[in-house]
RNA sequence: GCCUCCGUAGCUCAGGGGUAGAGCGCUCCCUUGGUAAGGGCGAGGUCAUGAGUUCAAAUCUCAUCGGAGGCUCCA
């Protein structure tokens, strides 16, 4: 017999020769079709997950396939260095970001090289290194050149535990989306970027084949909404307070005004008799978080600032109130309330005794609608009453301009000059400024008032590596005066950039990262751009991802894009819509999540204590095995908190409180035990340190071997959705590359061959070929490796039934190992390697689905008796209708149930696809 | 509350108007000189529930229940 399959001794092996023979090069070439694959970047942050090996080995075996399919493929990979972990463990552990991030970045480097991935490194950025944030200010200065970044003051989310402002992308529910810790609004002058001017380009998905949900969440983010907008100006001095709506329909119906709390004309407007409720009532809300703000279901408070607004439409004085389910971050920051119609305004109005009016009376009721009856807002069509001029416009469901009434508002507005059409979006301006050191430098000095940016012969403004980090929380850079400090009246910006900006173009600096002269070649740009494959998570959402569109979208209009226009033109390629998106097809992996564990069944003996037990023994047995007569408390562990164990049996949780030096016995550790080192019931969830249910891939490539594990995250899961990992399963990748490798040592067999089973195994190779193209093509890796699995089945079978001969053998095996390629890199070039074919089996044409050799020539006709299938008869494939309705009726279940009598129909299915053809008779 | 996706074998998932499928797991048998293994045989499903359309529904339609994700005082 042959020697085993040893995975360690093949991997190593193949993974150097690759390296040394360049295998995974790629380099432009006009001749053949290009493909650039790319998987978001990593951050290092220490140790590569099964994550990482989830999102990469995929995304790995579908570049290879496309490669072995004649493209010339691009599969690159880099790191996304900058970041607060690094600075946070310089703060915590003394270790300066470059050193911690370097050292991270080589070791993670490592432990990708055992994925067997086809990742060029020659074309690997980091973007924390001057060559790449050179180009990052860079990007940054042609921006604020062209308007696009500005420096100006907003409200911005300030987090006091990360000591710096944050992007809106980046907290969720008033919370920082990594720390989960609160933020609060703080007026700030910071540097945006303008995306909000891309805001209608970035709702258009056209020709991009993107996630339904994240087309979705991107237009949620960004909000549009068309309406108007309008000033109302106060009844005693003059300031003029903007609003804008989207039902300027309903402008008659203003019954009162109101402002958010934080709003600017609060204070000026304020009525000395108003002043200490007014005072009260904004100083509660500022200790309000977001999170409590926008909880439903909230009584509507607020208070009467004592001033009074003329509704420019009717001349009305109206009310002016503050109230906090006004959001200073959306719209004008404050409401024209219309409680008739809107249902926050008509419960506000109900709470605090104002007067409702209805303007829109539903047509088709017969009854109108009167203020009295109603107990809710109503927000359907009907007719504009009590309106003046505009009354007896019909009012529509639809939406801005299409609806006839809003559409009459708006010009009546624009041509009285009271108002103007507006379009509002929920979208703000990208604020990218950080007050951090571990960022990119904003290339900015500071003369007084003025802003100079730095001249580009001088680029990169470099991070200062003597810095003291000081546990301020501060930026060293505030405080490293060599750097601040340009001369006696300059200072240089010491904010640096949001990471999100470095890695908006990162997929640009692949195609060459060594490039002193631009941020990227435009020749390689021109031949490999747009991303045509981008694969990662989807809590990207709506911040890289809307970010890189972004970016992208303001490098077209910059003419940065411009020689690569002009490249592609001279090599005959059509440039029209290349540079619009930066990602044509985005799909995005699921999460593989912490299996479910079974805790310990425990014995606890002790006394009681109240409601609990106080233990001064614990031990852990066999599942359910209780001694005869123990009376202590016994179960599953399904929780502990510290020295509390919860004790779960039948339902019922008992409460078991673990003395100090009480034993605690598991057979399983040996040597003193302690109550930390008992397991608890785990459920499916995120893996995590804390929960003690993560996977670490080195250990699983030491097992099993790199292949292995490829297979396994492929196979278990569906890739898109992700799921609880059951290292039980593994086994079945496992057996499957044992038995090719068998298979294939094992060598030709001496038997003659049998001529039908021949042909069979060979129409199972196209069957498969095809089935497995298609897997790939879908990203149902899963789908692919079963498929794979089923003709090794079949094959094996073939072969132990001694029924293929030597030369079919070859004929089958070599395209096999093709197959395997793209799955399982390593023991596929192994055996390639054996069998003596040429080096490489990655650099081989991917096998060629033949459908007439994957034609089946006999099936069966399937009789179905009123749609209830009775009865097969072998027939040739394309067995003609005639002949297969007389087979049908002539065969003895038919007979049975017609006995004698004339069918009522007989319908003929034929057979496609696969699927048999049929006959239904009906009785 | 709204939007999107999803309920198929014990598990993970394909399929999808026309015979209910794969891998793993499981039962039983064989092997014990491939051995933290190998081989063989087999069992397992009202395709979430209810109604409708059809000669025929797991598949299409509607409703209900259950799950996952996203949005949510958006003016």
């Amino acid at each position: 017999m042959s020697e085993n399959y040893q995975p360690h001794a093949i991997e190593v092996k193949w993974q150097q020769k690759w390296e040394d023979s360049r295998l995974y090069r790629s380099q432009v070439d006009w001749d053949k079709p290009k493909h650039y694959a790319l998987t978001m970047l990593p951050y290092p942050s220490g140790d590569l997950h099964i994550g990482h090996w989830f999102a990469m080995t995929p995304s790995d075996a579908r570049a290879r396939w496309m490669r072995m399919k004649g493209y010339n493929v691009l599969f690159p990979m880099g790191f996304d260095a900058f970041g607060l972990p690094a600075e946070q463990a310089a703060i915590s552990r003394n270790i300066h970001p470059w050193k911690w991030t370097y050292a991270n970045l080589e070791r993670m480097r490592e432990q990708m090289r055992s994925m067997g991935a086809m990742f060029d490194w020659e074309r690997e950025a980091i973007s924390c290194t001057p060559e790449y944030y050179k180009w990052s200010e860079w990007f940054f200065k042609r921006f604020y050149e062209h308007g696009i970044a500005y420096r100006g003051s907003a409200l911005v989310n300030w987090s006091e535990t990360l000591q710096t402002v944050l992007a809106n992308e980046q907290v969720i529910d008033g919370k920082d989306e990594r720390t989960g810790q609160p933020v609060v609004h703080k007026m700030m002058e910071q540097w945006f970027f303008r995306i909000t001017k891309y805001a209608d380009e970035l709702l258009n998905f056209e020709g991009l084949d993107w996630p339904e949900p994240i087309k979705i969440m991107q237009t949620n983010w960004i909000g549009r909404s068309e309406g108007a907008r309008a000033a109302f100006h106060t009844a005693v001095g003059n300031h003029p307070i903007e609003i804008f709506t989207t039902r300027p329909d309903t402008l008659w119906g203003a019954t009162f005004m109101v402002l958010a709390p934080e709003h600017a004309l609060v204070d000026v407007i304020t009525t000395p008799e108003q002043r200490a409720s007014v005072d009260e009532y904004v100083k509660e809300t500022a200790l309000e978080t977001e999170i409590e703000r926008m909880l439903e279901h909230r009584e509507k408070t607020g208070v009467f600032t004592g001033a009074y607004a003329i509704n420019p439409v009717n001349d009305e004085k109206i009310p002016i109130w503050i109230a906090d389910y006004v959001m200073i971050t959306y719209g004008a920051g404050a409401i024209m309330a219309v409680p008739g119609h809107d249902q926050r305004d008509f419960e506000f109005a109900k709470a605090h005794d104002l007067p409702i009016r209805v303007v829109i009376q539903p047509g088709d009721m017969t009854e109108a609608l009167t203020v009295e009856a109603m107990s809710a807002a109503y927000d359907g069509p009907g007719v504009m009453v009590n309106s003046d001029a505009m009354d007896g416009s019909l009012s529509s469901d639809a939406k801005g301009r299409k609806n006839p009434a809003i559409a009459r508002v708006i010009d009546w507005l624009e041509a009285t000059g009271k108002g103007e059409e507006a379009i509002n979006y929920r979208l703000h301006d990208w604020l990218i400024s950080r007050q951090r050191y571990w960022g990119g430098p904003i290339p900015m000095i500071y003369d007084g008032d003025e802003i100079i940016p730095v001249p580009d012969e001088d680029l990169p403004v470099l991070l200062p590596e003597d810095v003291d980090f000081m546990p301020t929380g501060r930026s060293p850079l505030t405080y490293h005066e060599p750097f601040f400090k340009v001369d006696e009246t300059r200072r240089r910006e010491t904010d640096t950039l949001d990471t999100f900006m470095c890695s908006s173009w990162y997929q640009l600096r692949y195609l060459s990262p060594d490039c002193d002269a631009a941020p990227f070649d435009a020749e390689e740009a021109a031949y490999w751009l747009p991303v045509d494959v981008y694969t990662g998570g989807a809590e990207h959402a709506v911040m890289h991802l809307l970010y890189t569109r972004f970016f992208t979208k303001v490098l077209r209009d910059l003419g940065l894009y411009d020689d690569a226009v002009a490249a592609m033109r001279r090599h005959g390629r059509d440039p029209e819509g290349a540079f619009d998106e930066p990602m044509t097809i985005l799909r995005n992996q699921g999460q593989v999540l912490g299996g479910e564990r079974q805790g310990d069944f425990v014995l606890c003996s002790g006394r009681a204590v109240g409601e609990r037990m106080l233990a001064h023994r614990v031990e852990v047995v066999d599942w359910n095995q209780v001694p005869p007569g123990f009376d202590g408390v016994f179960g599953e562990l399904a929780h502990r908190t510290e020295d509390v164990l919860h004790v779960e049996m039948a339902g019922i949780t008992q409460f078991v409180k673990v003395e100090r030096d009480a034993e605690v016995i598991i057979p399983d550790i040996p040597g003193k035990n302690n109550v930390n080192q008992l397991r608890h019931h785990l459920e499916i969830q995120r893996m995590s340190k804390s929960k003690g249910n993560v996977v670490n891939p080195d250990e699983l490539v030491e097992k099993y071997g790199a292949d292995v594990v490829r297979c396994y995250l492929m196979f278990n899961f569906d890739w898109q959705k992700g799921g609880p990992w059951n290292e039980n399963n593994i086994k079945g990748p496992q057996g499957w590359l044992h038995d090719v490798w068998d298979i294939v040592v094992a060598g030709a067999p001496t038997s003659p061959g049998a001529a039908d089973a021949e042909r069979d195994i060979e129409r199972k190779l196209h069957q498969s070929i095809a089935v497995i193209n298609r897997g790939l093509e879908d990203f149902s890796f899963n789908t692919a490796i079963a498929e794979q699995m089923k003709f090794k089945n079949y094959l094996k079978a073939a072969l132990r039934e001694e029924k293929i001969g030597a030369r079919c053998w070859w004929e089958i095996i070599n395209p096999t190992l093709r197959l395997l390629a793209p799955f399982a890199p390593h023991i596929a070039e192994e055996l390639w390697a054996r069998l003596g074919f040429d080096y490489s089996v990655h650099t081989q044409s991917w096998p060629a689905y033949d459908a007439e050799k994957a034609r089946e020539e006999q099936v069966d006709l399937v009789v179905m008796i009123n749609g209830k299938p009775r009865e097969t008869i072998p027939v040739d494939v394309d067995i003609a209708k005639e002949l297969a309705v007389t087979l049908a009726l002539e065969s003895a279940a038919a007979k049975r149930s017609l006995s004698g009598e004339a069918p009522k129909r007989a319908i003929f299915i034929p057979g496609r696809n696969g699927t048999d053809p049929k006959v239904n008779v009906v009785v």
